[in-house]
DNA sequence: GTGAAAGCGCTAACAA
DNA sequence: TTGTTAGCGCTTTCAC
């Protein structure tokens, strides 16, 4: 029952029996504590055999290695951070479900946090992210927080973003085209007959915000249609801030017929003041929305929106922080990931007022 | 240039001089990292002369101290595990939100994972935090799967439940008070006239479902109504349970005039079935949800539903689990931590078919 | 009140 | 191929 360790002539005071370290393990499969530890890290060079019985101890006790210390001595810890804006969008917790399925089916834990765009809570957050000594972070905020992530950078902290990002080694970002869905959009409106159409912006900070505005006007133009200063409004990416800018819209002496969002929380508040101004979507006015968030299948009327898939996002972001972490240094040439966007059409959008009849002459009533 | 370092007698190879570790602060502050380590840790014994002088040091080099070598020396890890059932449901990200300020608040970082109600990630889930060892674990899945949560148990880790959870000494059951606000549901459905009411319940496996389901019998039996069984239908706490109960109702012969359901997502869910239907929310069924989501103010019409604070439920469970943790075992009595909820009218309630006529005119119409 | 030194559980360099 | 051992950066006795 006493101290019967093979090499141990001197220290480790107390010999608990329920102590479960690797030592434990390296005695029961008569090993050295090194044996063991190459065996758990899949060394080639142990002898099958031994490894074999080495596996058998480690399940029968259902040992595992301890995380802190592993990382202490190796220097990573197999964390990956993942910052982003505002976790009640509904967005983000679908793109955080992909993010996770995907690191910890490498082997990786995640530390997510969320900034409400407060730069002060962005700041206790990269904080947390040093302390916790993450191998990567995925910044996934869609804004471009340059000074603040400096913190980072510096300490060569692999690094993700989305659309843009500073420039370095150990820095990648995910291209999103936003473009191609947003055209997509204004072409289907075009399509329809509308020609004033309003565009609900988000957040001057955010990069994203400014990439769909510009896809939306570049697209405007294209289809032969200025875009009006007037109907380009800021939605806040927020349903309050979607219903205060069709309010506003519903106030101006001009409405336009169809409404471009910068993305499906701002659509979903102007569905609602639609719905509160007595009008109707789409008859009185079109809507699309951006981002294809669960939800948006079932608002009233569902909603014409373009996709974003979050899942590519995730799995780029993932692959992009691995490839620095685990330095396929083989490869040191950046990778392009370029996630896609597509319009996916439901009961939001319709011909604009007065057209619709005419149409409906034109062609039967469908059965 | 060379190893000038103190009592630097032996070891430690390298002396890279951008090394921030707490023998930097301690050589710099010329003190023992012993008195740089009570320091931090703000034992009281410390000089506060040399205290001072050794913080100067710190902030002129913004250290802070390896937390995986802290954890693993002092086996306490400052990680705070949060099991949540979906993340995709709005409620969660609200309450992770909560869970997350408070906790950083006191300095420990959460561990955040969704099981979506499958015991093969739910095991995993537990694994994760058991290998990066948690100082505690919230539960809040609402439902008990108690033979995998025996694992964390067994190691003593504090575990805080909501409603309902396995006895012992480190865990702690948050009761919700479902009954207050689904009585009041009740009655200001009854209060309208209505008695045929139908009831959406969550999965039979949630504990929380069957406790929202008794609230709903209880108080509609002390209203006089006994419930009819197959106006309880499974809702399964998603858009699109709500959805197939819905039309499952309305494919039945006796319609009921409302329905109650055991959240707001199969509420919403309820509402595009009726949308769908081209029948009127309330004017055709009147419909109440559970939860109080951010979006329920935007539906149309905007829900009626009973709200349950996420914010004092991350409260709650994050005092529990430092109760524990942080072991004032002065005081070993369980604390008694008591969720409320309350009913928010909106609009998705209103008089029963057929009443409204009469009643208007009763009352003249308000201006 | 402060410092020296022993480890926390593991990985990796070096030896055998 | 396997074992021995020196730390990773910190907390915590135990002397002084």
């Amino acid at each position: 029952m006493a101290d019967l360790g093979q090499g141990t002539k001197k220290k480790r005071k107390t010999a608990s029996p329920e102590r479960m370290d690797i030592r434990t393990i390296a005695r029961l499969a008569n090993v050295s504590i090194a044996t063991v530890s190459r065996t758990i890290n899949r060394i080639p060079t142990v002898n099958p055999k031994i490894a074999k019985r080495v596996w058998e101890v480690i399940e029968e006790l259902d040992y595992f290695p301890n995380t802190q210390a592993r990382a202490l001595v190796s220097g990573r810890s197999w964390i990956l951070g993942l910052i982003v804006s505002e976790i009640t969008n509904p967005f983000f917790p679908e793109l955080i479900q992909g993010f996770e399925d995907i690191a910890v089916e490498h082997g990786y834990e995640i530390l997510v946090s969320s900034t409400n765009h407060d730069p002060k809570r962005m700041s206790h957050c990269i904080r947390r992210m040093l302390e916790r000594k993450v191998d990567g972070v995925a910044v996934m905020t869609f804004g471009i927080e340059a000074p603040l992530l400096e913190q980072l950078a510096q300490r060569k902290i692999p690094l993700v973003f989305v659309d843009v990002g500073p420039d370095g080694p150990n820095i990648s970002v995910l291209k999103v085209d936003y473009r191609h869905g947003i055209r997509q959009g204004v072409q289907h409106l075009a399509a329809l007959g509308h020609r004033k159409i309003a565009f609900l912006r988000g957040p001057l900070a955010l990069h994203s915000a400014q990439s769909r505005l510009d896809a939306f006007s570049e697209s405007m133009r294209e289809c032969g249609i200025p875009p009006k200063p007037e109907w380009i409004l800021q939605g806040e990416h927020t349903l309050e801030g979607g219903m205060a800018a069709m309010q506003q819209l519903l106030a101006g002496k001009d409405m336009p017929t169809a409404v471009m969002c910068s993305n499906d929380m701002t659509a979903i508040g102007v569905l609602h003041s639609m719905y509160r101004a007595g009008l109707r979507v789409p008859d009185d006015l079109s809507v699309i929305g951006f981002d294809n968030i669960h939800i948006a299948e079932v608002t009233i009327p569902p909603l014409t929106t373009v996709q974003m898939s979050r899942f590519d996002l995730a799995r780029a972001a993932v692959n992009a922080l691995r490839a620095c972490v685990e330095g396929t240094e083989t490869s040191p040439q950046k990778h392009e990931y370029n996630i896609q966007t597509d319009l996916v059409v439901r009961e939001s959008t319709g011909f604009p007022r007065g057209t619709m009849k005419e149409l409906r002459k034109k062609s039967p009533t469908k059965k």
